[in-house]
DNA sequence: GCGGTTATTATGTGCAGACATAATAGCACT
DNA sequence: AGTGCTATTATGTCTGCACATAATAACCGC
């Protein structure tokens, strides 16, 4: 009956009912554990839980107090996008609109610790749902990670073939918002400058980078996450 | 030596490096603890946290497989925005610009889930990083949880007198790109329609809504993870 | 007082064993 | 074949105990 998830609801409501009020210190997990009859190892996996997730802020034997303010651990799924367009219901489909193999522009070549004259394989996509433009997306991939000859990018989407293929390590994600440049405005079918939502991945094996991707968002696009 | 977060190394570089490919199953958690000489309890605690990352798929009786295609999940930190301009190593301050007491439009009233006529106190300030305007925002209050007289948002901004004084059960976030309306463009200098990064959320406690807060961040503002 | 060493303490993590639970696979019966 | 029960199995979680670790508190010599 009393599993450590039921020990993190009381624990939980305790806090949002003010009984340990934000800044405050709450009892030791020995303490908790004789009050709520179970083993120490069960209220920590509960108190864990909570820190993680930002309400409960843990040092060693400074104790356990209730987050003053709260850093709010917003977790996002980010999909592969052709799942994110069929989990709205809709059919996903997309256009290779360019693909050549060229030097990429100096910041991005610099974000990626590339020296100058190094070519990167350039993919410029078109991604619909339902047939309507969804999003644009950009991409540099390294070349020298790819298997010759290349991997036939209009039939599946470089992202899965990657997700497929390629071992990553790292990555960072970024989120932003800006003006559609002519191009974008053209393909994407908005008025130039329209604000457009854009992410922009970068992923990494152990020793090179493996591609760099924006992807701009047309008008109405969310991004959403329950707290 | 073998602690559980070498188990996760492990068990990921093996992953990465395609010895257990995208898709396919792994060995269960007492065979991996036979094989790396620990407890399995140890075993389950690593592959559990790869679970939660995406990483891995795990289903009772079936076992434990790659994920074919990984929803990489992000994890913002999301943190009240004084504390975010301050971590930028700039002052913040801000200024309220508008302070009454109205019935909120349709679309935010019906978001909260109010009836028509249900007034809300309406709170506009800008937010300023060295002097410089950072972000608008335009916040709805319920008034009946809050105590008479009413705090003086003023010398505190709204949200972190809420963070302090009122329990929260719930909310969502929401992020988006929208171009800047006239007033907006005005308060934070930048050109009418220039892209601003939104971010919109809700807070409930157990019985009645809390907030609306729109933020909308003036130009080159971004929200970065790693992954 | 002051600075540095030592003891104490709360959390972090480990182990072995146990039972719970969900989902599959196999079997029996129609 | 199809259906429904049962056995099996991998993960999920709990207990009780142990030791590790980090940070504070107490102490001591000067």
């Amino acid at each position: 009956m009393t599993g450590w998830e039921d020990i993190r609801a009381e624990v939980l409501r305790r806090i949002r009912a003010r009984d340990w009020p934000p800044g405050g210190m709450i009892p030791t997990e020995e303490d908790l554990a004789v009050e709520f009859g179970v083993a120490r190892a069960t209220v920590n996996r509960a108190l864990r839980d909570l820190a993680t997730s930002g309400v409960l802020e843990r040092r060693r034997k400074a104790g356990t107090r209730v987050a003053a303010l709260p850093v709010r651990k917003a977790t996002l799924d980010i999909p592969v996008i052709r799942l994110e367009i069929e989990a709205r219901g809709q059919s996903h489909s997309f256009q290779v609109l360019k693909q050549s193999f060229m030097e990429p522009p100096v910041p991005i070549a610099s974000r990626l610790g590339l020296g100058p004259g190094f070519k990167l394989l350039y993919l410029e996509t078109l991604h619909l749902a339902d047939g309507k433009p969804f999003a644009h997306e950009v991409r540099w991939l390294n070349s020298e990670i790819l298997p010759r000859p290349l991997p036939d990018f209009h039939a599946l989407s470089a992202n899965e073939w990657l997700v497929a293929h390629v071992a990553y390590v790292s990555g960072d994600i970024a989120f932003s918002a800006e003006g559609a440049s002519p191009r974008e405005a053209a393909v994407l079918g908005v008025a130039p400058g329209a604000a457009l939502f854009v992410t922009e991945r970068m992923t990494w094996t152990a020793e090179s980078p493996i591609t760099f991707v924006r992807l701009a968002h047309g008008p109405g696009y969310r991004v959403q996450t329950l707290v």
